[in-house]
DNA sequence: ATTTAAATTTAGACAAAACTAAAAATAATT
DNA sequence: AATTATTTTTAGTTTTGTCTAAATTTAAAT
């Protein structure tokens, strides 16, 4: 159907255009694929070919609606799999991501549909990210930066936003993890730095962290 | 490591190598992998490079020992693949080839290891062959074709040649399949042609048939 | 032992996806 | 508004793996 390089562009400009809603400009796409600008440039004109996506000259970049529906089906894909990995495979949260990657290029639908089955239709990855259903439909989960959160509000901890391994590992070594309850005790005005606490523990994190957790009050 | 076409045509090289002492054509090489003999000398050229295979001018083509172990490692994917399909995801063993050959390509160590624990590794895929250990050993089963028996003579069903999708769900309408006890009542000279028992149905299997089915004695 | 046939290799070309360097368009500054 | 800076696109190459057509080598047949 596409090629590899084809669906991870469209997973890009999925993900780029969450941010805002003018187009993916053609640099922000170039960092996020790693490669040159002028290669974006090819690629989106055979995307645009292929009217999976919408591009007018210098005014950046759209999915169209089959490009989306496409990008759904390639991130359906990844989380699965990750869920696959952690569930069944002792996989850590910071190992899934490179192998999710090879992995949710795959091309069988019984093969998602029956994984799908077979993990309990499962609704979250373990990061905390929807996963689509077949439909390309997911529950938009009304979550809260840490970092938005005021001295004295508490909620639980349902996804991250970096998923680096670098911070994960932090994560894990702090005994942070998806589903524990977190409570704001104090916020430094100096650097933004919170104090939290989380189940029996309490510690102090910076901005970097509180910037990359999300809770739902 | 290899790229795709690179593992593909090792695995091949290793099906075609198994059928004779003699070094694989290129022609035999081409059919195999559906491709033109001139890509073949090409692709063969820059695996002899890479000391993956020993490779004189017109003199065909061998494995070096790491381009066997390479293709092992690859088969071992490819066969752990469709042990997983057939046992957790609920596909029949005519359905798994194509979904294996692409999963047989995901690079991790972590993912095989953790897949062969995961199925308690298994010995053999889903068509009775031998699954290659993480050292490339496996065991050559001491298996004849079912039209070398002679009438009287009897076994266990432990392997198909043809794992074509036509051939597999011939044997299923017919209710043969891997473990069964077949024995052989009776041969026809004309057509070498066998009436067999299999369990406590009893037919005629043409030699298409007696000579794609494995028993072991 | 020639000639003919078949198999194999070489040479040159192409498509996909990337690159570099230069040109063009847009945005930001003075 | 004109100039400078930034972003984006174009033009021309490169690499991988394929192809066709022609040349070469080996095998088969007379």
């Amino acid at each position: 159907m596409f090629s590899l390089s084809e669906e991870n562009y469209l997973k890009a400009i999925f993900h780029l255009q969450k941010h805002s809603t003018a187009g993916v400009s053609t640099n922000a796409l170039a960092e996020e694929m790693q490669t040159k600008a002028s290669s974006v440039t090819d690629m989106v004109k055979k995307l645009s070919d292929k009217k999976l996506v919408v591009y007018k000259k210098y005014q950046g970049v759209y999915l169209s609606e089959s490009g989306r529906k496409t990008a759904l089906k390639i991130i359906r894909k990844h989380r699965l799999w990750e869920v696959f990995l952690v569930e069944k495979l002792n996989f850590s949260w910071d190992e899934v991501h490179d192998v999710a990657e090879e992995l949710e290029h795959i091309k069988s639908e019984k093969l998602i549909s029956e994984l799908d089955k077979f993990l309990d239709y499962p609704k979250r990855d373990p990061h905390g990210d929807p996963i689509p259903d077949a439909q390309g439909d997911f529950q938009v989960a009304n979550k809260t930066l840490l970092s938005d959160l005021s001295t004295g509000e508490k909620g639980t901890l349902v996804g991250v936003k970096d998923t680096s391994s670098e911070f994960l590992k932090y994560l894990d070594k702090n005994k942070i993890a998806l589903g524990k309850t977190i409570e704001v005790m104090d916020q430094e005005k100096f650097d933004g730095s919170m104090l939290i606490q989380i189940e029996k523990n309490r510690l102090r994190v910076s901005t970097q962290v509180t910037a990359n957790i999300y809770i739902k009050i």
